[in-house]
DNA sequence: TTGCTTCGGCCAGTTTCTGACCGCAATCGA
DNA sequence: TCGATTGCGGTCAGAAACTGGCCGAAGCAA
């Protein structure tokens, strides 16, 4: 190992497989003298990252958390788990990280060696789609790095694009940003061919391809891009509002249905439970596994709805009986 | 910048927010010469980083994908996102790749300076538990790297542990594997107390902690860590084997139940729904998702829920209409 | 106490690193 | 076709670093 930056970073890589680690072992694989070791140790400190040493009979090196992230050295397998776990992140919307996530995950997917993209992409195709049903249109993770990346890079993006009307029409776009508004994905970007700025919602979006021509970003009129995409989407609310009363403590409630709705206690036992949604599927769910009595105060479709599972579920446990 | 080791890293950096980067910024940020930043780069190169270039008026410099994984270098944000994202995916088995998940949160976590890691436990509470309800006992995150971690370094662990008949008991383990079976984690170890090897159900066991003491691991006698907890485990099988006649193309039902269960048609577009779970609320989210006719052919069980959910359906849209 | 392990100063020889200067080649736009 | 821009790599000399070997000190556990 003739550079010392490259044995550094060997050295930071052993580390982080952690077991304490010998000096003389970790000497030997680096293919240094152990005097030179404790220097490599040395000059780690000195960077910032903090290797804590034990003397005596089991001593050995050891690097503990610090006031930065160090760079991570993953092995391929590990890259793997980390490009796919950031894709649920970035596509299921779970907790405002969203958009953080798929940044992450263009630097990870940038880097990653093709033979690791193909298996990413070969575990991500057998998954599930996150929540059974209900959980309307997908966007491809491929899709949202490609165009995270265009908007990073500034490169000019092609792509198709289904209109309300079903036609598809090709789009040629300066990307700008991507934001996440609820469970959908949006593109800020300025239309080439329509010279003004537009919001794509990226499931309707299809084989988006870099052209490979550079572009400066323009500035956005409006200034923040998310407050820009609700003021466009602000026209399309979600469809239903519900408000269901559950004969159950609202704990019980918060449980089964997390942040996808807000709880509150009413009083003797029971609570009400407000939700916003494209798809009545997703309420029935919720209302089915808390398993508790419940009254419909709105929308009468979710009640419609209910009647048509519940006489669904009702034949097939009679049919057969 | 004085150490070339620190300047590479810091160039990885710079190279990995990638969009191209001309020469003369990245040497002015560098604090270096244009010719001693393109030693630099070629050093990179030399060491396996596939640096592209482009000359020309707009040229620059570009890190593209390689042969090996690079060091990944993040910002406070991403390393946020990627512990998150690798958390979802231990906890809720994706795709068969919780243990790899475990593994490369541990090595996340380990190194992640004490503020981040406060952000994750943050963002983490008030999220999803993945799926509504039916999703059975839960595992703490933070309980599992405690335990991965334990097992890759050697250290001794101490905790508490939930018998079936509910009496909590203090265990002193040396643990050797945590597997992941289905939805359930499972610790592999040599309990000190009892001097034999044991599994552990991780979602019984309550504050692990490294006691200090390191040991050098013993050789299960049974081989593969899987293969022992299979085989622990087989004389408690999941309580119900579902099958169920749907009315829908198997297409179709395979959309909703992605890999919680099997799926095979069964001529004239319906299909077989075969699913083996402890909850009956799970096969019942299935079907009402699907929302097409079916006959439960077993268990009778499955049936009996179904007439209580439809009840409880029909009830909650009659009573308030 | 004894044995094991990390720690860090010192030294001298070697190697690497750096900036400056040069001409060259590729690319793009006019 | 021409010119501007940008990356490429050779050479040189002085400065800086890196390295291995040696040593005694100090912390830790049995």
């Amino acid at each position: 190992m003739a550079n010392p930056s490259a044995r550094m970073l060997r050295l930071l890589s052993l580390l982080q497989t952690h077991r304490y680690w010998p000096g003389p072992e970790l000497a030997e694989r680096l293919g240094v003298s152990e005097r030179t070791l404790r220097r490599d140790i040395d000059r780690l400190r000195e960077l910032g990252y903090p290797v804590s040493a034990s003397r005596g009979v089991a001593g050995g090196y050891q690097l503990r958390s610090g006031a930065a992230m160090p760079p991570l050295l993953l092995d391929d397998d590990e890259a793997v788990a980390i490009a796919i776990g950031l894709r649920t992140a970035a596509t299921t919307a779970l907790a405002g990280i969203e958009e953080t996530a798929v940044q992450a995950l263009t630097k990870v997917i940038q880097v990653m060696p093709p033979r690791l993209r193909r298996r990413v992409d070969a575990l991500q195709s057998h998954t599930v789609p996150a929540l059974p049903g209900a959980a309307g249109p997908t966007v491809e993770a491929g899709v949202l790095t490609t165009i995270a990346q265009a908007c990073r890079d500034g490169e000019r993006l092609r792509f198709g694009y289904t209109r309300r009307d079903g036609a598809v029409a090709s789009r040629l776009v300066e990307p700008h940003r991507l934001v996440s508004l609820g469970r959908r994905w949006y593109l800020v970007a300025w239309d080439l061919e329509r010279h003004d700025w537009r919001t794509f919602r990226v499931d309707r979006l299809t084989g988006p391809a870099t052209t490979g021509a550079r572009f400066r970003h323009r500035e956005l009129p409006a200034g923040d891009p998310a407050a820009f995409v609700r003021s466009q989407v602000a026209a399309v609310p979600t469809r239903y509002q519900v408000e269901v009363r559950v004969a159950a403590p609202a704990a019980t409630v918060e449980r089964v249905v997390g942040q996808w709705g807000t709880v509150e206690p009413d009083g003797d036992g029971s609570s009400v439970l407000r939700m916003s949604v494209d798809y009545l599927e997703w309420p029935a769910l919720v209302l089915g596994s808390v398993g508790a009595d419940f009254q419909v105060v709105q929308p009468p479709e979710l009640r419609d709805h209910l009647r048509a599972v519940g006489e669904l579920f009702l034949r097939a446990s009679d049919g057969a009986a």
